[in-house]
DNA sequence: AATGAATGAGGATTCATTCAT
DNA sequence: CATGAATGAATCCTCATTCAT
């Protein structure tokens, strides 16, 4: 295959990859259905078939775009930063940004919480986990920094804990359905429930709360 | 309607709820048919909709049935404490206690975090929604009371916390398939995911840690 | 059984009948269901099988009793008529204040006209086809009466006129939605619709048109 | 989509609608299911629901295509008229042959005169409405040339007649269940029925009866 | 590679009728 | 007689996946 063709074929699942991440975010998992994404793509139902092996694999494919964005997008905004408290800050920020800024990419990533793994062979499942993964080591070696340098607990255990904050982190910014009831009962914004959420991830965390912290 | 003829029927309707209870925590929300229901509770189709108005209300019902479950479980475990952390930590402990003694109720309830609600009006919506709401109260005054007491951080809003609470301990007990991947490919035991779990939860609440907590 | 208890079952009856004819009327045929019989006649599914063999023969029943209302209507707007001419104007006439004033009656009677009969025998089936024949031939006497003084066309086939008649009748006050559609789309008024009709019919049938037919 | 594979997909699409209409011919409009339909024309249940958006279009369909060949019937049969008188005796002697050579269209047609249209937008439904109001503005014109040439009463409503005569013609030709048991009960023949019942229409409409309708 | 028509199992819901009490 | 819970076949519609072109 001549590599203009190459790059077409890239392109092409690209788009497919984009327009299933759209539909995810706007209509949830069970939303997206094959024939949809086919169409907004501007593809035959059946292509869908060449580059992605089934509808799960589809999912996995996504869940593993999105949450690389999200890794670069936190990558870069630690670039810059040397301590660990300092990391974890931009891990913070960084995400507020990420999902003020790609809020169909956030959303994307908190519906697929919920993603079933049907076969863990599957590349883009592996995909998926790698840069799952990768989030969760990047913060922990924040966590291990900042135990290093007095700012974190000592008695954190870097990895599992930063497994738990991921799923605590994509609830602050999205509520399950039941969380939004509650909210709406007790007449609370969401602004309110971000912040209250993150002093208490903060405080869970630090061993003095960093400044701009304590809200 | 003769009394008799009246608990059986209050009897069926519970067998049909605790069938559906099953299969949500086995199978998910998704994975909850009406067929299945039916054919598990050992009726027929027809019957299901004799007792719950459509699946959505079914499965409300579920979630309210579920959750009371759980609250009085929790209620009980509460009565004979007196000051707002001993309340608390009745609230942490009797979560693992319910957890362990009933991984079916557990699963459920986790599973149904992500319920959609169809029609607010729905009695069993309103059930699902008192009992959550119940849960969210109370805990929120154990932290009032705990503020008072100098246990609890001034500073905390007590009821939008115990609304991130419960996503937060549901986490804690039921990761997520995502959550799950990353445990095992880390080698973390749910046991160890647990207690780290636990312990943030009760760092950012608290104002020094319990004894038990200290883990 | 006493007479008394012969009564009430009477009464019951009625009440069912009645009922029934409501739904017919408000949501056609096809939406009477056997249960929402039951629950606005305020008796149990089964006890509608104790009056009536199946819901076909309730449907029958319902024809019967509705053409039997119409018939005294007329045959009471006709008892002090003397010529042909002046029986058929009342029955015109008690065909409009029928329908003017028996609404439910009428839709119900439109309603029941594509009835299908499941079983001949039937009693209620031979009820209601009795009651049909006697209009007919109610009316073909007064197209005789009408030949034989010189009002109505000689060559007029009395019985399979009336027979015909019925269906022009109905048209005429109950278009079809197809007409509905056809009326509402050329900007045509019900009363136009009718008054046209009646004249229609009218004009197919009599020598010289009697005055009030005029319009 | 070659051409080759365009024609096949508009046979298809016909075929489905041929046996639609058929099915509708045969068990009426609501023993038309989809399954049957499915079934007869030898298709999956899925593959309907790729040419016709529900049930309801299918027959607004069907509707539509059963009127257009009635209407392409008479359109060629008024053809070669001239005088309104000629063109109207054209559309009832047309009538009477289509009613004769294609009684599974006309059974259709009448059948359908009770179709419940629930989404005026459906592009099945515009296409039905269009036809049937065709008709009724071609026997307009009739009307309104018959006045002119002084064959048809002037103080005929010609659009308002039009309308109401669909439905006489209609039941000329296919009367109503109740109406043939009536038929049945007093020994008329279907034929007998036709032909007073198209005098009867004639008669209400021309000045003076053509020679062709003194029967 | 790409298409998109076709499939058909599966799922929610309704309702006439029966029968044990 | 009366009840009303229970039945289960029937119906509409969806959607992941396949395959001939």
């Amino acid at each position: 295959m001549s590599s203009r063709m190459q790059r077409k074929k890239e392109e092409k699942k690209k788009a497919i990859l984009n327009t299933a991440e759209k539909i995810v975010a706007e209509e949830g998992m069970a939303g997206m259905t094959m024939e949809k994404v086919a169409e907004e793509a501007d593809v035959a139902t059946g292509t869908l078939y060449l580059y992605f092996k089934n509808k799960s694999s589809l999912l996995a494919a996504v869940n593993a775009q999105v949450n690389r964005k999200y890794n670069n997008y936190l990558k870069e905004n630690i670039s810059e930063c040397t301590t660990g408290s300092e990391k974890l800050s931009a891990i913070g920020d960084g995400t507020v940004e990420f999902f003020l800024n790609n809020p169909q990419e956030w959303r994307a990533i908190t519906e697929l919480y919920q993603m079933k793994v049907q076969n863990p062979e599957d590349p883009n499942v592996q995909d998926f986990l790698h840069e799952v993964n990768f989030m969760v080591q990047m913060v922990a070696e924040c966590y291990i920094q900042g135990i290093k340098e007095g700012t974190v607990r000592e008695d954190l255990d870097p990895v599992t804990t930063a497994i738990y904050n991921r799923m605590a982190f994509g609830n602050a910014f999205t509520p399950t359905t039941e969380q939004k009831m509650l909210l709406e009962h007790n007449q609370i914004t969401q602004e309110r429930y971000l912040a209250v959420a993150s002093g208490l991830m903060a405080r869970s965390v630090y061993k003095v709360l960093p400044k701009r912290h304590k809200n």
